[in-house]
This record gives structure tokens, C-alpha cells and sequence, in this order.
DNA sequence: ACCATGACTAGAA
DNA sequence: CTTCTAGCCATGG
């Protein structure tokens, strides 16, 4: 039989399309979801970067599509703390993509972790690295 | 199908 | 320290 699907794999058709996931409990596993899995790993009080996500997902060169996966995060559920995802140098680089902008920052303090001048401040010790913690 | 953009990262100058 | 380049790959026009 002629099988026309690609290797390519679509991850996701489009990303809010990745709100209304298969409803027969056969969730599609798309670069999106697994990048969502992860984040929902992120202990309160901890904060990880795309890159790090990326490559615990083996692809982490790929951390660009990590942060597109958390454009779509607001719409999913259950609710991913993309909060708690800023990039190498703890810089919020996602709070604009946040309603209102700056929430990203209030739910970061209400964990516990300073945020100065849109950085994260001791970064290091609120890292959270999933390639290390998640076996 | 091609081109431009993007919540990134690592390396080089 | 800053600035630039290249790689990554999905999405949209």
C-alpha cells in the first residue's frame, strides 16, 4: 500500500491544534507534548532553560523549538509552568509572551525566586537540570 | 516549494 | 566584556 505519510512526522499541525490532543487517549508525541512533559517536571521553585529541555529530548540544538512549544503552553492543559523556562543566562525572554507581561516575574517571586532586571537572580542554584533528574 | 521569523545556544573574533 | 556567525527546525506568508 501506497504510504504516503512522511518520515518527517508533523509534531503538530499547528499549535493550537495541540489543545484538543487525540481523545482516545492516544496522545500524539509531538516535539510539543514532550517538551510540555517536562517543563510539568519542574519542581516548585526551580527554574531549567530551553536548551536543557532540548536536550533532554535529544535534540538540543534544537532549543528554538522548545521556547515555540511554550507559545502554545498557555492553551494547554493541564497548565504548564513556562514560567519556570528562561533561557542559558536565566534572562526572562518569554515574559512579553506572557498576559499580562510580567506575570512570568510575580509567579517566579511567589516561588521564591528573585528576579532583577528581568534575570533571574542566583540562576545557578535554582537550576534545574531534567536530563539529570529525570531518568 | 522558497523565504523570513523566532520565548535558543555555542563558538569565534 | 560585546558582537557576529552558524546551526537548529517548525510555522506562516
Amino acid at each position: 500500500m501506497p504510504s504516503k505519510k512522511s518520515k518527517k512526522s508533523t509534531p503538530s499541525k499547528s499549535v493550537a491544534k495541540l489543545n484538543k490532543v487525540n481523545p482516545s487517549g492516544k496522545r500524539e508525541e509531538s516535539f510539543f507534548e514532550l517538551v510540555y512533559e517536562v517543563a510539568r517536571q519542574i519542581p516548585f521553585g526551580r527554574v531549567t532553560s530551553y536548551g536543557a529541555i532540548a536536550a533532554c529530548l535529544g535534540t538540543k540544538l534544537s532549543a528554538r523549538m522548545v521556547g515555540w512549544a511554550m507559545n502554545g503552553a498557555d492553551k494547554i492543559n493541564p497548565t504548564v509552568p513556562a514560567h519556570r523556562v528562561v533561557n542559558r543566562v536565566g534572562l526572562l525572554s518569554g515574559k512579553h509572551h506572557f498576559n499580562p507581561p510580567g506575570k512570568m516575574e510575580k509567579l517566579l517571586k511567589k516561588e521564591g525566586i528573585l528576579v532583577k532586571d528581568d534575570v533571574i537572580v542566583n540562576f545557578k542554584e535554582k537550576f534545574w537540570d531534567p536530563t539529570k533528574e529525570v531518568m
